[in-house]
RNA sequence: GUUGUAAUAGCUCAAUGGUAGAGCAGUUGAUUUAUAAUCAAUCGGUUGGAUGUUCGAGUCAUCCUUACAAAACCA
């Protein structure tokens, strides 16, 4: 064995459990065997019992599918938040959903079971629903778990539990009771194979071949309009023309819309004059093969509002209408109107107080009654309705129009539009909509875009429909006038009623439930609702379904959390029922997050193949690097993913756990209950660490609080690899190593390396769980089971410091500069540690005093055998000066002296003590004596 | 086409309208005393583009480009 080895076995170098390499894919399921058998969450329910509450909502994700990295984003979020607040002294349960109800679960059902009605009977098709949605939950749970989300997995709420569906049914029956429900009538996509509406999922385009016409719609009167555009006197008939490619719903016209701001020309072909706008009566000319004409006048789209047009074929005179809708790329600038056969007729309709007609059955066939065209297919009817417009002389042209036209995914046959029953939330019957901007404008919205967004998204929003003709969802449990469509005077207790049973037996129930059983002798003239109610509904209403009804919650909750598409989703069904119900909203803050996309900063999907499984992720390099990357990017734009980007993460991760397990290292033999050093009794550099340290966490529970866990991130890297990698760590590697085990030296060291690690383990927690959570058990002394019993780090108090933060930045940057000079001399290979120099300092007096208060211990601040201070009037030629440090010149240069075996300083000493010929004097004092004395550093 | 959000070094982020900064990565060197670790030095930018406003613009305004999101629409 040779002497060095002697020596180095009386050095204390630094020992741990921590491993370096974390292997984080093993560990982290360990680790969550472990939180799960202990009981983790119920256990800090207790611990937390008391303390003023945090409510976090969890929105639902919809059960279905594997979870991909957006939803990974929004719970990992979630987390740190639940976390971080419970960290900050809250109590703050977490309680995760699922949304089960819905067409795309139907839709996968379909396919194994078949069509509900068809194949299956409806209860069948619906417990094949439920099994497959609780199957998707499982799934969706394991991996959600595997991130490390700490919650009540084993109780979370699901839309399809019995209770939730009767207390949707409830809340419906609440809103009801407010007066905002209404029925009405709209036109839904259709598929007359199919006999039913159609979800916008289930339909897509398709080129299609259809007749193009122009029609004359005569003008009442006459001199009315003429004056409008400005002529005298004409003997010809008026016609405004319309264009459309679907005939059949002529039958159904109400209007003729205009653009209020185009203008409209009157021209004259000789045998007529013509209504068109200006920007296409050039092309119609053509169309219909018109080569002299003249323009008589012109006029705007408004002046003619509420002028009556005579219907081409029927008895009956229209109005002219204005929408923004109208456009000018094609057709005439008049749109033929029908309300109930398009969404825009729909909605401007709504605003002349059109008719929603609609003669057409399910079947796609006119119904009994309808002149002229009764029983006939809507598409067979095209060419009647050509040969009666023909007839009429009000048909300008015809010709056939190759256009994209929307078809049944499934039959893929074309689909109409058709207007059927529908149950709306009304927006203004009962005032919600002021309501609803009320309650979003005392709403926080971070960002603060969203208020703006969210408001001007109630302004201006239709009627909420929330009726579908579905078999796997909640019923809109009410009955019906079969004459008046009036609901049952009773319906709000008859609710009730009909909650009770869904809680016990499930919306099976009401699909069962024979009418006499509940209203007796009126079911002779009152029916079952069949609709089932719009999912959005669902998990609109779990203010009342979850925040209400469970215990720990309370309504209500300070946040709600997801993706800023949401503004457009949850967030506003939360809203609209929240307020219908209470008049208030259901959330005081909302946070948004963006989307993931890839380096490109494209969305990922499949089909481009730049998707990143969270899966993969969690396999490869682990939880805790897909939380570190999450809190690393600032979520409210776009988040970017990419390898380079998981690399960097994992690069940060190692510096992290690196630094921690140095500090652990260094702490070996530590118990704080005996050694910890007091405050007043700590050196001045240490000292300085630990107040450092704890304006650090002032600023990180700071951005916490703001949710601004980038900044965490940031700040805790910098911290690892500057105040204490470049510095602090590297300082004190001397004092840990060299002087005696149980020396002031070493454990006011480990004092400060004991407050950092109890502090920073607390500030990676919430980010970092599963490191945490290793790092605590390692950290010396007595501590409850879980970093998350625990709330953020009590630094002991401070003490008043003349080496405050300015006097180390000051020495800090001598050091730099010392650095700087030492790099040249071992470019040339004059040294190589920085052991093997000794620096000369020459300083004006302000920085020779700051200086000088070091003593002799200047030289292991600065990591070098030697410092001499001098006058900087007694700086020698070749003192190299730099412009950060005015008032400094150094000379650096290799020593002279013998290296001491042990310590690695060089120093004059060496070799003056017989029985140790090879170290210097305070290692002999170190090994053999009292051990060496350190005041400051 | 509409509305909203965004774009700063290879990456992640900073910069009350006042000299564009950090850390990481890269490069080079040191280190058998943090060694699949650590330390040091060093390189790196016409702030997406263009016009304005201003003594002065990464920041304010207008337009353009690109991306993401939303609600639609094609009569």
């Amino acid at each position: 064995m040779s002497k060095q080895n002697i020596y180095k076995e009386t050095l204390n170098l630094p020992k741990t459990k921590f491993a370096m390499k974390a292997n984080l894919a093993q560990r982290e399921p360990n680790m969550l065997k472990q939180w799960e058998e202990s009981g983790l969450y119920n256990k800090l329910r207790e611990i937390a019992a008391g303390r003023p509450k945090f409510v976090l909502h969890d929105g639902p994700p919809y059960a279905n599918g594997n979870i991909h990295i957006g939803h990974a984003v929004n719970k990992i979020l979630k987390d740190i938040i639940i976390k971080s607040q419970t960290l900050g002294g809250y109590d703050a349960p977490y309680i995760p959903g699922w949304d089960c109800h819905g067409l795309p679960i139907e839709l996968n059902v379909e396919k194994k079971l078949g069509k509900p009605g068809v194949k299956v009977d409806a209860k069948t098709f619906r417990n094949g629903c439920r099994d497959y949605a609780r199957k998707q939950v499982a799934g969706q749970k394991e991996d959600f778990k595997r991130l490390g989300v700490m919650g009540d997995w084993d109780n979370p709420y699901l839309t399809m539990d019995f209770k939730f569906e009767a207390n949707i049914i409830r809340t419906l029956g609440k809103i009801i009771d407010k007066g905002h429900l209404h029925k009405g009538s709209k036109p839904v996509h259709w598929c007359t194979d199919c006999g039913s509406a159609l979800a916008e999922a289930e339909v897509e385009y398709e080129d299609k071949k259809s007749p193009a016409i122009d029609v004359r719609f005569k003008v009442i009167d006459q001199q009315a309009v003429l004056s409008i555009f400005g002529v005298d006197s004409s003997e010809l008939s008026i016609n405004a023309v319309i264009w459309t490619t679907t005939p059949w719903t002529l039958p159904a016209n109400q209007a003729v819309a205009l653009h209020p701001d185009f203008d409209y020309v009157l021209l004259s072909t000789g045998s007529e004059l013509l209504i068109l706008a200006e920007d296409l009566y050039e092309n119609a000319m053509a169309r219909y093969g018109v080569e002299d004409f003249e323009i008589l006048g012109r006029c705007k789209g408004a002046e003619l509002e509420h002028q009556k047009l005579q219907h081409p074929f029927y008895d009956r005179q229209v109005p002219v209408i204005l929408g923004d809708h109208v456009t000018a790329d094609s057709g005439t600038g008049a749109v033929h109107t029908a309300p109930g056969h398009g969404q825009e007729d729909y909605s401007v309709g709504l605003k002349y107080d059109l008719e929603v007609d609609n003669p057409v059955g399910p079947n796609g066939c006119f119904v009994s009654g309808t002149e002229l065209f009764e029983g006939q297919y809507v598409f067979k009817a095209n060419p009647l309705v050509l040969e009666v417009l023909k007839e009429k002389n009000v048909l300008l042209h015809h010709e056939e129009l190759l256009h994209s036209y929307p078809h049944c995914w499934r039959h893929k046959t074309p689909i109409i539009f058709r207007a059927t029953p529908q149950w709306f939330i009304s927006m203004d019957q009962s005032g919600l909509r002021g309501l609803a901007i009320a309650a979003a404008q005392k709403t926080v919205w971070l960002p603060d875009w969203g208020k703006a967004r969210i408001e001007g998204m109630m302004e201006n929003r239709p009627d909420w429909c929330i009726s579908r003709q579905r078999t796997w969802g909640v019923p809109i449990a009410v009955f019906v006038h079969n004459e008046t469509q009036e609901l049952h005077p009773d319906t709000v207790k008859l609710i009730e009623t009909i909650a009770q049973r869904v809680s016990e037996n499930g919306i099976d129930d009401w699909f069962e439930l024979e009418a006499v059983e509940l209203i007796g002798d009126d079911a002779e003239n009152y029916s079952k609702a069949t609709d089932t109610l719009d999912v959005w509904f669902d998990s609109g209403v779990t203010h009342a379904c979850v925040i209400n009804e469970r215990e720990e919650l309370q309504f209500p909750a300070d946040l709600y959390l997801e993706g800023s598409d949401q503004h457009r989703g949850w967030f506003q069904s939360s809203l609209l029922t929240s307020v219908a119900v209470n008049d208030v909203a259901p959330y005081k803050e909302v946070l948004t997050h963006g989307f993931v996309v890839d380096a490109q900063g494209k969305k990922m999907s499949k089909s481009k193949g730049n998707v990143i499984a969270p899966q993969k992720i969690m396999k490869t390099l682990g939880a805790d690097i897909l939380r570190l990357w999450v809190s690393s990017t600032d979520y409210t734009g776009e988040i970017t993913v990419s390898d380079e980007i998981l690399k960097r993460t994992a690069d940060a991760y190692r510096r992290i756990r690196n630094t921690a397990r140095f500090m652990l290292a260094n702490m070996d033999g530590f118990d704080p209950s005996e050694n910890c050093v007091a405050i007043k009794d700590t050196l001045p550099l240490d000292r300085w660490i630990i107040v450092k340290a704890e304006y650090l966490q002032q600023e990180i529970i700071a951005a916490y609080e703001q949710y601004e866990f980038h900044l965490v991130y940031q700040k805790v890297h910098n911290f690892c690899a500057m105040d204490l990698g470049a510095f602090y760590l590297d300082v004190i590697k001397d004092r840990q190593y060299t002087t005696q085990e149980d020396s002031v030296a070493r454990r006011s060291a480990q004092t400060a390396l004991y407050h950092i690690i109890e502090a920073m383990t607390r500030w990676i927690a919430p980010i970092l769980s599963f490191t945490a959570e290793e790092l605590w058990t390692l950290i010396p002394g007595e501590h409850p089971e879980s970093v998350f019993f625990e709330t953020w780090y009590a630094f002991p108090e401070e003490v008043q410091d003349e080496m405050d933060d300015v006097y180390w930045q000051q020495v800090l940057k001598v050091r730099v500069a010392c650095s700087k000079e030492m790099e040249k001399l071992r470019s040339d290979k004059t040294i190589g540690s920085s052991l093997d120099a000794e620096v000369d300092l020459y300083c004006d007096t302000s920085n020779k005093t700051l200086l000088a208060k070091l003593e002799n211990e200047l030289r292991f601040v600065l990591i070098t055998s030697e410092v001499r201070l001098h006058d900087l009037t007694d700086k020698p030629e070749g003192a190299v000066e730099f412009e950060e440090l005015p008032g400094i010149a150094l000379i650096v240069r290799a020593s002279e002296q013998t290296k001491c075996v042990r310590c690695w300083h060089h120093r004059e000493d060496v070799g003056r003590n017989s029985e140790h010929p090879e170290l210097c004097g305070r290692c002999v004092d170190n090994v053999s004596g009292n051990g060496e004395v350190r005041h400051y550093a």
